[in-house]
DNA sequence: TGTACATCAGTGAACGCGCGTTCACTGATGTAC
DNA sequence: TGTACATCAGTGAACGCGCGTTCACTGATGTAC
């Protein structure tokens, strides 16, 4: 039944007018999208996959995406943006430092959770293009490939330094700690989803518990 | 040059004999150890490539494992094993509760970076078979399946009670705790490995201050 | 001790599959005259 | 206003690849008589 031309069911797409060919990047995108919600895992976005979830056909692919590998670069972008927007907007409007950092904290999380594939495109496995850095002690010291990439996180080392600055933490290094408290946050999310059954404590509880303690946080 | 049946270069091996087919069981196991360890990833573990580094034909897999995904399940019982050994091993022997505590996490992470495909392996990917359960206060009240393979997390949570009852950590739930400081320690590692230009803290120092810190260690 | 035979370890060729990528093409649509 | 033509969006068939798995087989080795 499932072809690889044309949309399985029924209609089959219509093709673009001329000069609005550029408007199936999109349909591509977010057909690869879709797919990677549905499937829930990385591999099963191949360029035969995304052309048929899209209803066209393979070769199509080309006009708009070098290979393979730049479909995954759009969707890629797509996430850290979505991830971006949802750490910033839980932040913003908090005035308390702690309850600011503790909400950046959860929306983090919250997405790693309830949006499984998509988090794992952005941390899940090894990229190409890696950067080499000794240190710093803000994220605009960082790489200009980290900058774009790391906005929530520079969320997170900002909510830890006007934590310091309120006399609310005790860390002498909020850099550090706040990458320290990044990867726990990581790991508490990624380690739910490999060992879904395991009595691990509820998460909310376990991000207020890094927060405070990583964080150093006076009680 | 490179042909799917034979030792590609000279040699060839020779076949065991009679009664001793069993030895060849062995040798797709340690080829795909050899493979994992070369190539440093899960997917490189193909069973036509682990037929080719033992020097066999694809077929005489079959004699001995039902399919891919039983070599597999076979690498992965080793580095359970390995990393069980390590960790035991580290914390043997240590009198005071806190260093043996701090002994065996970084023995965990250890592994974890000298050994990166080995380690994915075990904690890098959905598995099939996962258990459900609500809570538990102790290794013990886990499922088996969890226990053969946690025995590593075990002595984290002992290590954690331990310093409990010495008066050296302030945790009320040790249990609880110890989970978070697992998958901090797992955070802490797969992060690392994926930003490996990323200037985070030196990982031995980010192990102290989780043990401290989430362990509720009194300074 | 010699020989026929059963058993065992392992092979080679073949299958169908989905993949990424290429190539020459088709047919609708806008444009120049 | 009518028509030839260039352009553009997208297709279908084909390629070679490595994969997991199957099948009928081969040839050495131990065993029964």
């Amino acid at each position: 039944m499932k072809s690889d031309s044309a949309g399985s069911a029924g209609g089959g797409r219509t093709r673009n007018r001329r000069g609005e060919g550029a408007l199936l990047r999109d349909e591509i995108v977010a057909a690869a999208e879709r797919l990677l919600e549905r499937e829930g895992n990385e591999e099963a976005l191949t360029l035969r996959s995304v052309a048929r979830e899209a209803g066209i056909s393979a070769p199509s692919i080309y006009t708009h995406f070098a290979d393979r590998d730049a479909i995954l670069e759009a969707v890629l972008d797509i996430a850290f943006e979505r991830l971006r927007q949802l750490v910033i907007d839980a932040a913003e409007g908090v005035a308390d430092p702690v309850a600011r950092l503790m909400a950046g904290c959860q929306a983090y999380v919250r997405f790693g959770m309830q949006d499984p594939a998509r988090y794992r495109v952005l941390f899940g496995r090894q990229r190409t293009g890696r950067p080499e850095m000794r240190s710093a002690a803000d994220v605009a010291d960082l790489p200009e490939v980290w900058q774009r990439r790391l906005e929530a996180f520079g969320v997170l080392v900002d909510g830890l330094k006007a934590c310091v600055a309120a006399g609310r933490s005790g860390s002498t290094d909020p850099f550090a700690d706040a990458s320290t408290l990044w990867t726990s946050l990581h790991g508490a999310v990624v380690m739910r989803q490999f060992v879904p059954g395991f009595p691990l404590p509820p998460l909310d509880k376990t991000v207020d518990d890094l927060v405070r303690r990583i964080g150093l946080i006076a009680s």
